[in-house]
DNA sequence: GCGACAG
DNA sequence: ATCTTGTCGC
């Protein structure tokens, strides 16, 4: 895919921060995504080994799920965790995989935050950035924000509020297991992400998209 | 100063 | 994220 990378990676922490700050401002994230449209959706993870970030993309057809691209990438882990800076970490190793890929995904699913983060920018509206394409945030657990209690059933979700602005939902994939944090990352809004989630959970907790990067990130030595 | 803290 | 076997439950 044809990337649009906005800065360099090799920054420090401070700077990435104020990095953040700059790029929140050129984010979308009132956008409706165009569901009736969507014919490919894109599952993106990384996993670490021994120092190397191993990076999958698995472009999948939407509603069905078949697998019709994957694109690796594997370099040096060149930052170090530290929440609310996930992308400095990730986004290298991204970059490369991202720019392997042929296919032209309408959507991308992330493992990790969009708008619920600090500073409003997670993973998924970074990479939506260099992607231009919108980006959907699926944490699997709380970064930030505060929620109502959630219903037990499968398809339940409520605002996920921090500081007095809704920055996403809580969403119930399945019942009887935790639920997804889920937020527009790029050119996508909470209703049609919160939808399109559901939609790639029929029968698991996470997304079909994101299990099946998340097995081909784990699964090249 | 004391907690909270995506992956 | 990763270290790790068997085991409880649908």
């Amino acid at each position: 895919m044809r990337l649009h990378p906005r800065h360099a990676w090799d920054v420090t922490p401070g700077e990435a921060v104020a990095l953040q700050k700059r790029l929140a401002a050129d984010l979308v994230t009132d956008r409706p995504i165009d569901l009736a449209a969507v014919r490919l959706v894109a599952g993106v993870d990384v996993s670490v080994k021994e120092g190397r970030s191993q990076a999958a993309i698995v472009v999948s057809t939407f509603p069905d799920f078949r697998v019709v691209e994957t694109v690796t990438a594997e370099r040096p882990t060149p930052f170090p965790y530290i929440p609310g800076l996930l992308s400095f970490r990730e986004g290298p190793v991204l970059e490369e995989a991202f720019g392997r890929l042929a296919a032209e995904p309408d959507v991308f699913l992330f493992d990790g935050m969009g708008t619920a983060h600090p500073r409003r920018i997670g993973i998924a509206c970074h990479m939506g950035l260099w992607l231009e394409r919108p980006t959907i945030g699926c944490g699997k657990t709380r970064l930030v924000g505060r929620n109502a209690p959630l219903p037990e059933e499968k398809g339940a979700h409520v605002p996920l509020v921090d500081r007095a602005e809704t920055i996403g939902a809580v969403v119930r994939t399945r019942a009887g297991t935790h639920p997804l944090f889920i937020s527009p990352g790029h050119l996508a809004d909470i209703p049609t992400a919160v939808a399109l989630v559901l939609a790639c959970a029929p029968k698991f907790r996470l997304p079909e998209p994101i299990r099946q990067a998340h097995k081909a990130a784990g699964a090249f030595a």
